[in-house]
DNA sequence: GAAAAACCGTTCGGGCTCAAAGTATAGGTG
DNA sequence: CACCTATACTTTGAGCCCGAACGGTTTTTC
């Protein structure tokens, strides 16, 4: 990746495409980078620890959640790794077939899905998360301690701004309109007329 | 998302679940942060910008990428988008397909592919870029423009550090032994053998 | 206590994701 | 000109990704 600089010099390239219109250059750099370091962190994780455990990264979110917090239900899971829970069925079904996972029902909200650990999980999250922490702290090694309490500090801003005014902020965009259907996603069953 | 609360009170439980070993808490922190503000952002700008356009947020940055620097070969194209070659030939083809980008052969190296946008393709970036922007700056409004120079250049480090240091970093975790190969991927065809 | 509304996990469709393998072109060497 | 190597794009396989639709359960409402 030429990375920055192609940030820094397009900043002057849009401004030209759009003949004159204002551009926020502070917060499409901010934007920007946040994706390219998720990327970077993300292929790294994945390649120099994830990958000899046959993990991806998701899955291993999902482990690290259900670790963590000990037997937990579904839809929180899903809301802790940050995937939808469509999504999480899928994954679910994976480590379920490797082992990892187990389901188990609500015992008394027949809706509820119980997910925890095998000990073969556990025995896996107790193995990885050690190496996948060495890495964490490879990949922020040119940040000190403080930069990165800072760092953190600024992301949590914009995760919050969006969690508490994203919702708001979307409809007011839509301005009444109807939110554009996704092109994909399951189709209406044919209802028999007549 | 119950978000950072998680984050804080999850550094206790991992510290409890390794039983002493010691665990980089700012460095944790970080890594999970980038990744909840990248998975925010991506999901408020498509949901709120895209959508109406039927874009996804790749499909966005790689018409982007092709807008602001011109027609460019393919794999700069891919690289400056950050996803693989691979990807992009399927995103490439679904945008071919919507006519919004045009593909043309290199004039000497029969190799390369040209990307470049069609007058549709130009039209749609002109209207959308306005759009995408300002909920750059909606996502990031909780920062003055100092907090974003800081933060952009903090995660400058992060992607920095990957780029300039990951791949001596992986060979060295390696050390000498194979990578593990991907579990999925294209088989090696079957070679008759006599 | 039955209908209605809310909630939960799964299924489904279209699409993105990577890396390995494959095809094709380009440029060098003998 | 035959190799050989390097480079560039495409194909493939397994998997993740979202959100809409769906079927089942629980709670609310009348």
């Amino acid at each position: 990746m030429p990375g920055q600089r192609s940030i820094t010099e397009a900043e002057k390239l849009v401004e030209a495409k759009l003949g004159g219109t204002p551009v926020s250059h502070e917060r499409m750099a901010v934007v920007a980078n946040i994706y390219r370091a998720a990327a970077a962190v993300r292929q790294h994780l994945e390649n120099a620890v994830l990958r000899s455990s046959d993990l991806t990264w998701t899955a291993f979110v999902v482990l690290w959640v259900i670790w963590i917090w000990g037997e937990s239900e579904s839809r929180h899971v899903a809301e802790e790794a940050g995937i939808s829970k469509g999504t999480l069925t899928g994954v679910i079904r994976t480590l379920e077939l490797r082992g990892l996972v187990r389901r188990s029902e609500h015992p008394s909200d027949g809706r509820l899905l119980l997910l925890s650990l095998t000990g073969e999980g556990e025995e896996l999250m107790r193995r990885v998360f050690p190496d996948f922490n060495a890495e964490e702290s490879f990949v922020t090694s040119r940040l000190d301690d403080d930069a990165c309490r800072a760092l953190a500090t600024g992301l949590r801003q914009v995760v919050l701004q969006v969690e508490e005014n994203g919702e708001e902020r979307r409809l007011a965009l839509l301005d009444g309109a109807k939110p554009a259907p996704r092109r994909s996603g399951r189709r209406r069953q044919a209802t028999r007329e007549g």
